[in-house]
DNA sequence: GTCTATAGTACGATAGAC
DNA sequence: GTCTATCGTACTATAGAC
């Protein structure tokens, strides 16, 4: 069977995609677990602190899955400017806004923890630093990979959080424009910020 | 007296202060009467459609206060890379994150509508669209000034939309890391970006 | 017009059967 | 270990006294 995935997962990756969708507040854990088809003994069984510890399970794990995303597509093209513009425009189709509600859920997923961080920067400082731990991973991915082309170190982390500071604020304005516009612009100009 | 403040202004500044801070789903009614010593009646006297109108209207209200904030920045200085550069920096002062809880209220105060609008993107079409209007007004300011300052209309618009990106990511990664860095980095790359 | 009391619903969390 | 029933609380919203 390949279906034989276990409650505790499908309790995880539904969290992680509502999260990221509607956010932290929005989301009902009876919510989370109708999605899921499981009961609500199972979520305080497999995350006995309860919605905080999804929530913190659920931004490592979008934490993982993008950096290892974002290091294969640098690793693809050796210039940084050219890899690095590549990847934040491979970024576009993930922004599908289709008005079929199906086909938004999906593309989104596993992407943003933008609302999260936002919802938790000045009420929950364990979920805060968590999502400042995803940020920092992201951005050492393009740091590393400025350093291989030849930057120096200290320049290179300026620009990784200037590159990674620019990918958020795309997806805030893609969600909102419901365009994938701002992902394309953005990529456009990382050559220029790279010439330097 | 100049205590005069209507219960509806008081209504609405103190939503507005609240929405952005904590978000449109984790700020109840009741706790907003409370801050602003108002009781239950007032709110839908005055704002009959409720929680979506008090937030539309604080969005709106934000729009304009920082609209003029930008077009009043940009004015001061005829060199736009330079007076977008400064822009940038002086929204420094406003993340202010003392531990002191009124500091860090007051500071962040009418300055972002990211996590409203990341909140209401796939949810709240009509919320959705009003932050939307204000990203475009912000981002139109921009604009503005580089095509005054000789950009080709095309390229200062697209120039505008990556600018304004790269603003709203600013906040959300300031926010998070509790730090200004990310102001000062994407405000040292304006003049580099716009040397085209 | 200003305010209080309360309805009705959904929330996060828990206790305890099996 | 898996699940159901339910608790207490907070929410948005409304009805109606004054």
């Amino acid at each position: 069977m390949d279906d034989e995935i276990s409650t505790r997962d499908r309790i995880l990756k539904t969290a992680t995609v509502l999260f990221q969708l509607k956010g932290y507040h929005a989301t009902g854990l009876n919510e989370i677990l109708r999605e899921s088809n499981a009961p609500k003994g199972s979520l305080y069984y497999y995350f006995p602190e309860g919605k905080e510890q999804l929530a913190l399970e659920a931004v490592n794990l979008t934490k993982d899955f993008v950096e290892k995303l974002i290091t294969e597509r640098l690793a693809k093209i050796q210039d940084p400017a050219m890899s690095i513009k590549n990847s934040i425009e491979e970024m576009t189709y993930l922004m599908n806004t289709k008005k079929d509600n199906r086909t938004t859920l999906k593309s989104i997923q596993n992407v943003s923890v933008s609302l999260i961080a936002l919802e938790t920067a000045v009420t929950n400082e364990t979920l805060r630093k968590t999502c400042e731990s995803a940020f920092d991973a992201w951005q050492d991915a393009y740091t590393q990979k400025l350093i291989e082309g030849g930057f120096s170190r200290k320049k290179a982390e300026t620009l990784g959080l200037v590159i990674q500071s620019m990918v958020e604020g795309a997806i805030t304005m893609a969600l909102t424009k419901k365009s994938d516009e701002p992902f394309i612009a953005v990529a456009r100009q990382i050559p220029v910020l790279l010439a330097q």
